[in-house]
DNA sequence: GACCAGATTGTCT
DNA sequence: GACAATCTGGTCA
């Protein structure tokens, strides 16, 4: 089974939710790597300061306006790099922002490209699971599951747990963030 | 463990 | 010209 465009055309929210226990799977010359998805943020198209697609379409930001099911991939701070997926239709501007991972496969790999040895330091947060998949701006705009970025759907039900949003200073206290109950891999703050 | 500053560049005002 | 959906390494306790 794949999760289809079904899936992702559905408000970012749900999504978010949905994706929680799904694994994120990069596969690149260097190897495979698949980490568990443990914390995500929704950023929405409406009342939501802090969403890129607030301010409209703009060339940085146009993959969140395509169709649902792509991965939106951004450069900030001068260094980093974070993975969203796009949700709803094509024109909408919602999309899922992948905060935390749990390494599963190809943890050598992630090791390799972080230059860390310890495995909860790996992925736990949004810049730091895109280097460890290899994920970069050249990644941005491919469709999941047709390229090197696959989602595969969750082996078991989990429990979600609700939050406000970290590391944003407008509408910071719109509780758009969701993560895994108990699990040790999520990042803090 | 908690708090603070620095890195570094694309993008928007 | 200012700032950003962040991380790291430092200091102090």
């Amino acid at each position: 089974m794949k999760l289809g465009t079904k899936f992702y055309n559905r408000d970012a929210k749900v999504v978010a939710q949905d994706l929680l226990g799904c694994y994120l799977m990069t596969d690149l010359p260097e190897g495979k790597a698949i980490g568990k998805i443990v914390e995500t943020e929704a950023y929405l198209s409406i009342g939501d300061l802090s969403s890129h697609s607030f301010r409209g379409l703009t060339k940085r930001n146009r993959t969140m306006f395509g169709p649902p099911g792509y991965a939106y991939v951004y450069f900030t701070y001068g260094m980093h790099y974070c993975v969203n997926v796009v949700t709803r239709e094509k024109g909408v501007g919602e999309a899922v922002l992948i905060r935390a991972l749990e390494p599963v496969e190809g943890i050598d790999i992630m090791k390799r490209r972080r230059g860390v040895m310890d495995i909860k330091n790996l992925c736990n947060g949004p810049a730091k699971l895109t280097q460890s998949l290899g994920i970069n701006l050249t990644h941005n705009g491919y469709c999941i599951n047709c390229g090197p970025i696959a989602i595969l759907p969750k082996a078991e039900p989990v429990e979600v747990v609700t939050t406000t949003r970290i590391g944003i200073i407008k509408s910071s206290d719109l509780p758009l963030r969701f993560y895994i109950q108990g699990n040790p891999y999520i990042s803090k703050r």
